[in-house]
DNA sequence: TAGATTGTTAATCGATTAACAATC
DNA sequence: TAGATTGTTAATCGATTAACAATC
């Protein structure tokens, strides 16, 4: 375990952890691969093969305990550790994710919410009220926070991620509708909204082929 | 061309017509895979493959019009054509797609917005009036949609998804963290924002390994 | 023409699936 | 014990990369 882990299987976990959630609030106490898989729809064996990146967490005859694979995986994810969270740019996005409940219910806090536009300034979102960016530096000397919500322009986005890593947020969720460079220690996972629709457009464009 | 397209393939055709456009507004006239695979930190052998699943748009010795590129995948993505939407659910999530411009300058037009909230109901979102959910048979049998958005709870997503699936609006994009269970028909693509959240926070967890 | 760069075939690499011994 | 199912190694499959002839 604790070896080398493909992004193919990062991008499993949350969905594992998903389902043994609503397996859990169903009352399964036990699963076997071959069940988990058939609910998933993946194969057995990349189950097993998944799990066992990180630890042979279930027993031979018997399957996983649904409760206890879902505390395994919570602890890989990391979200049994609260994470404070800034967002910039208060607009549409950036007032869904501040106030979107279950992220706070999972952990992630929203402490802070700045924009550049001084006639949002002052405005509440959910409870909390909108900071000027120019307040941003300040606010996180005073207050660390662990991920930077990028919801900016996509022209904004760049420098706005270079002033949070400065301050040493360098861990982003970014939704601005561009690439971005980030630094060799900073951390990008993108939301490209615009990306998702459009791939949607395809499967439709190209439905019967 | 026109051949199967595989998943990976189809994934990264938004990029493309991402860093075309903006090359095209950069000004830029011309541009050979090497040059762009630096840009998108592809290797340039994975972009002629890529764009030649849909036929050969390059010139030897010259490399790909930007312009004319971006036009072939803006068709390849169906981005062309104008896609009609409802919305169903008007909590944060719902209303944030309801007025983000950008979707509809790609040609996304959101003709209606539905919640079960009777609170909700009438209240505006952007120029629209939500509806009750109950209206929402009555409404499509008037007036066709390509696209349902899903931003209602999980336990409620599955049974919308039927209820629009029943009125031949079989593309939907999914907010509810869940898994839907489609028939062989309808396209389903999943913005599972939690998801992507988590694996944020597993790299944050395994930043140094 | 000479140089550059594509389109396309072949080689490699990595991820998924299958198989089965270990063991609960 | 017998049956079930994991953990793990081996085989397969598919995607990425490399190579190069075609050609602008």
């Amino acid at each position: 375990m604790a070896g080398y882990v493909s992004e193919a299987v990062i991008k499993r976990l949350p969905g594992y952890y998903r389902h043994l959630r609503e397996l859990e609030a169903a009352g399964v106490v036990q699963i076997s691969s071959a069940d988990l898989g058939r609910r998933m729809e993946l194969t057995a064996s990349q189950i097993r093969q998944d799990i066992n990146c990180f630890g042979g967490f279930g027993r031979q005859g018997y399957g996983y305990n649904v409760s206890d694979l879902k505390g395994h995986i919570g602890e890989i994810l990391g979200i049994d550790k609260k994470h404070a969270m800034i967002i910039i740019g208060a607009g549409n996005v950036g007032n869904a994710v501040a106030t979107y409940p279950s992220f706070f219910k999972e952990g992630f806090e929203t402490i802070a919410v700045f924009d550049k536009d001084p006639r949002k300034v002052g405005m509440k979102t959910g409870t909390l009220t909108i900071m000027d960016i120019s307040e941003m530096e300040a606010f996180l000397q005073a207050n660390p926070a662990d991920i930077a919500v990028l919801a900016v322009p996509a022209p904004d986005a760049q420098d706005m991620m270079e002033r949070v890593c400065a301050l040493n947020v360098n861990a982003i969720w970014n939704f601005a509708p561009t690439d971005l460079k980030p630094e060799a220690d900073t951390i990008v996972v993108n939301v490209h909204l615009s990306d998702s629709l459009q791939i949607l457009s395809y499967k439709m464009a190209h439905r019967d082929e």
